[in-house]
RNA sequence: GGACCUGUGGUGCAGCCUGGAGUGCACGCCGGCCUGUCAAGCCGGAGGUCGCGGGUUCAAAUCCCGUCAGGUCCGCCA
C-alpha cells in the first residue's frame, strides 16, 4: 500500500495566485466544493468513467491532476474513456440524498451546458483506475498512460515536493547549487561507468559520472564553501528494485566543517522533505557506530521501526558444555509470541540460517515452568544446557513464556548478520508503515577486506579521512582503523553516504601507500584532483543521498521505478522508447565505431 | 555469470500438479434498453499464435528441453 500524500497541510499542487487555473478552464476538477455552488465554471480533463441512463442523462467522472468531479451530461454525448473534454456549466449542490462521501467533490456536481471534445481516445490498453495490478511490462510500454494514474501522479508530485523541500533547505543553509559535467572523465575506482564516444576526437570517450565526487571536491578547492546539486548519476551495474542505471542524488559538500556539521545539514533537508510530504515530525535522528549497529541489528542499515534486537549470550553460556556454543560469538533473537511455531517452520528457519552462512540455528521455546513459577526452555539442545545457563539465556533475552529464542554461534560478524537477516524476515514492517526512523551509522571501517594482492580495499573511497584516534594503526592493523565516514539510513534502506575528505598531501600519500597505490599510479588515476590539492585545499567533507530511494520510502513504494517517470527494466531496456537500440552504419562511421557482435548463444567459440 | 517466480482474448485471474475439443470467472470493448448513478444496472455480441521453438505422446495451455520477455534476489553496486 502506498501512503497518501499530505493533502491536509498542502494541496496536491502548490497554490499561489500565479498557479490559479487559466486558459480553457476556471477551476480544477478535484478542488470544487459546495462553497463554489452557483458559479458557472469550465473544467478540462479526461473521462474517467461514465454511467449512462438512457437518451437524456449520463454521469461523467471528469479527472484532472487534482481529482475527479461528476458532470451531468446529455446521454447522447459520445464520451468514452480517456476522451479529453471541456465541460462548462453551473456547479450545483447535489440532492441531499445523492452525496458521495467517497470523493472530496462529492457534495457538488457540474450541470453540463456545453461539452467540447478536445481530443478523442482509443480504448486504453489497461484501466487507469488502479483496481487491478496491471503487469509492469504493459505499464512500462504505455508509460504515458500509466503516469496518468492517481498513484503515479501522486508519486511524481511527492518527488517534486521532495526536490523543492531539499532546495529550500539547501538555500536556507547557504549552499550554492552548481552543475557539473555529464560528459566527463572516469571517477577513481567504484562502479562500472558508461562511455560516450567522441565525434570530434575519434577513438576517445567521455565517461558519464557515477557521482560528482571529484567535481565537488574541486569546487571546495575553488572556494565555494558550500555546494549542492540535485545530480543525475549513472552506473553501469545490474539493476535492482532500489537501483537504476540513472539515478538522482542530493550531492553536497562543505568546507571547514566537521562530521557533525555535515550531519546537521543533511538532516535538515531530509526532515524538511519528510515533514512536507507526510505532515508529521519524524522521530529524532539517532547516531550509532558501525560496530554497535552490527551488534544490535546485524546490519549496517538497521530498521529501527521494530525491536527484536540481537542479544549477546557469550556470558550466559560461558563455560557451557554445549559444543555449538564454544564460539567467539553467541548471539540470539527473542521472537515474541512465536513460541508455538511448528517444527516445519523451525526447520525452515534453520535451513535459512544455514543458507545465510551460519553453522546452524538453535531454537528454544520459552514455556511456563512447573507449578507455574519461572520459565523453562523446550529445545532439542536443552539437555546440553545447565539450568543456570538456561535461566541466564532467558534473562539475557528478556524472554517470556510463549516466546521463541533463536541463537546462532560463530564468528561475530557473520553471526550478527545472519540474525540480522532473520530479524528482518520475521519482523520487518512494510515499507509504507511509518514512522520514518532516520539514523546515522558512524565510524565505519576505513577498509573492507583485502584485494588479491593483499592490500586493503577502501570501504568508501581513497580520499576518506581516517578516524584520528586510529592513525597509529594505519600501517600496523589497517582493518581495525575507523574512518570519518558515515551512512544515512531510514527504515532499513541505505539512503546515502559521505565522509570528511583528506585535504593534505602527506595524509593522502600515507593512504595511497597502505592501499598499495604508487605515486605514478595515483598521478595517472587521480592526477587533476591531486594537482588541485597542491594549491590550497580547505578541510572539507560532504554527503550524497539517493533521492529516488527517499521518495520511494516517503511514497510508501517498495520499488524506485514507481517514483521515476521513465524507468528501465532489469535488462536495462526502456520498453516504451525501445532503448537501447542499434545505431545506423552512418552514425557509427561518424563516431569511428564498428560493432563486434558477441557469438550467438550455443555457437562454438571462434566459429 | 547464477538461483527462484511469472507469461492463457485488451486487463486481472482460474485451468497446469493428475495430458483428452480454447473450457471458466471478473473487468474492459461493441450494440441495445434504461432520467439519479457514482465499481450504475439489465440484455446481447465480438475478441485467443495458451510468449516463442523443439521434444515426448494417439493426443500438450498442461509433461520434458531450449529460448525470449518481465520480476525478486546473489554476484556486482568504492
Amino acid at each position: 500500500m502506498s501512503r497518501p500524500i499530505n493533502e491536509a497541510s498542502h494541496p496536491v499542487v502548490q497554490r499561489s495566485e500565479a498557479a490559479r487555473p487559466r486558459g480553457l478552464r476556471t477551476d480544477y476538477c478535484g478542488e470544487l466544493r459546495s462553497s463554489d455552488a452557483g458559479r458557472t465554471v469550465s473544467v478540462c480533463g479526461w473521462v474517467a468513467r461514465r454511467r449512462e441512463h438512457g437518451e437524456h442523462l449520463a454521469f461523467v467522472d471528469l479527472r484532472d491532476h487534482t481529482g475527479i468531479v461528476q458532470c451531468v451530461v446529455d446521454g447522447a454525448a459520445d464520451l468514452r474513456s480517456e476522451f479529453v473534454i471541456r465541460v462548462t456549466g453551473e456547479l450545483r449542490l447535489r440532492p441531499a440524498d445523492k452525496l458521495n462521501a467517497a470523493i472530496p467533490t462529492g457534495e457538488v456536481e457540474l450541470g453540463a451546458d456545453v461539452v467540447e471534445v478536445l481530443s478523442a481516445s482509443e480504448a486504453p490498453p489497461f484501466a487507469l483506475d488502479g483496481r487491478a495490478d496491471t503487469d509492469e511490462q504493459v505499464r512500462l510500454r504505455y508509460r504515458y498512460l500509466d503516469l496518468r494514474s492517481e498513484r503515479m501522479q501522486r508519486n511524481l508530485r511527492i518527488r517534486a515536493r521532495v526536490n523543492a523541500a531539499i532546495r529550500r533547505s539547501m538555500d536556507r543553509q547557504g549552499l550554492a547549487e552548481i552543475e557539473t559535467p555529464l560528459l566527463w572523465t572516469p571517477t577513481p575506482e567504484g562502479a562500472r561507468e558508461f562511455a560516450i564516444p567522441s565525434r570530434l576526437q575519434i577513438g576517445s570517450f567521455y565517461v558519464l559520472p557515477q557521482s560528482p565526487q571529484i567535481a565537488k571536491q574541486l569546487l571546495m578547492v575553488s572556494g565555494f564553501d558550500r555546494y549542492f546539486q540535485i545530480a543525475r548519476c549513472m552506473r553501469d551495474e545490474d539493476l535492482r528494485a532500489d537501483r537504476q542505471f540513472e539515478f538522482t542524488q542530493l550531492d553536497l559538500e562543505a568546507s571547514f566543517v566537521t562530521q557533525e556539521d555535515v550531519w546537521e545539514m543533511v538532516e535538515d533537508s531530509v526532515l524538511e522533505a519528510t515533514r512536507d510530504v507526510t505532515g508529521e515530525e519524524p522521530p529524532e535522528v539517532v547516531r550509532v557506530t558501525w560496530d554497535e549497529a552490527l551488534d544490535r541489528w546485524g546490519t549496517d542499515k538497521p530498521d529501527l521501526r521494530f525491536g527484536m534486537e540481537i542479544v549477546r549470550l557469550e556470558q550466559a553460556v560461558a563455560g557451557s558444555e554445549f559444543n555449538a556454543f564454544k564460539a567467539p560469538a553467541v548471539r540470539a533473537l527473542c521472537v515474541q509470541g512465536e513460541g508455538a511455531l511448528g517444527r516445519g517452520r523451525l526447520d525452515a528457519l534453520t535451513d535459512r540460517a544455514k543458507k545465510l552462512g551460519a553453522a546452524g540455528l538453535v531454537w528454544l521455546r520459552v514455556v511456563a515452568g512447573e507449578q507455574g513459577t519461572g520459565v523453562a526452555l523446550e529445545s532439542p539442545v536443552a539437555k546440553f544446557l545447565s539450568a543456570g545457563e538456561q535461566s541466564a539465556i532467558v534473562k539475557a533475552t528478556e524472554a517470556e513464556p510463549g516466546d521463541l529464542i533463536l541463537a546462532v554461534a560463530g564468528e561475530r560478524q557473520l553471526t550478527c548478520q545472519v540474525l540480522g537477516q532473520l530479524r528482518l524476515e520475521l519482523g520487518q514492517p512494510p515499507v509504507s508503515e511509518p514512522p520514518y526512523r532516520y539514523l546515522w551509522v558512524t565510524e565505519i571501517p576505513l577498509f573492507e577486506g583485502l584485494d588479491e594482492a593483499g592490500n586493503p580495499l577502501a570501504a568508501h573511497h581513497p580520499f576518506t579521512m581516517p578516524h584520528l584516534d586510529d592513525l597509529d594503526r594505519l600501517e600496523s592493523d589497517p582493518l581495525s582503523v575507523r574512518s570519518q565516514s558515515y551512512d544515512l539510513v531510514v527504515n532499513g534502506w541505505e539512503l546515502g553516504s559521505g565522509s570528511i575528505r583528506i585535504h593534505r598531501a602527506d595524509m593522502q600519500r600515507r593512504i595511497f601507500s597502505v592501499l598499495g597505490i604508487s605515486d605514478e599510479e595515483a598521478e595517472s588515476r587521480f592526477g587533476f584532483l591531486l594537482g588541485a590539492f597542491r594549491y590550497g585545499a580547505p578541510p572539507h567533507g560532504g554527503f550524497a543521498y539517493g533521492i529516488d530511494r527517499l521518495v520511494a520510502i516517503l511514497a510508501g513504494e517498495e520499488n524506485i521505478r514507481e517514483v521515476i517517470a521513465f524507468p528501465k527494466t532489469q535488462s536495462g531496456a526502456d520498453l516504451m522508447a525501445s532503448s537501447p537500440r542499434e545505431l545506423s552504419d552512418r552514425q557509427l562511421a561518424e563516431l569511428g565505431l564498428r560493432i563486434i557482435k558477441p557469438p550467438a548463444r550455443g555457437a562454438q567459440p571462434g566459429s
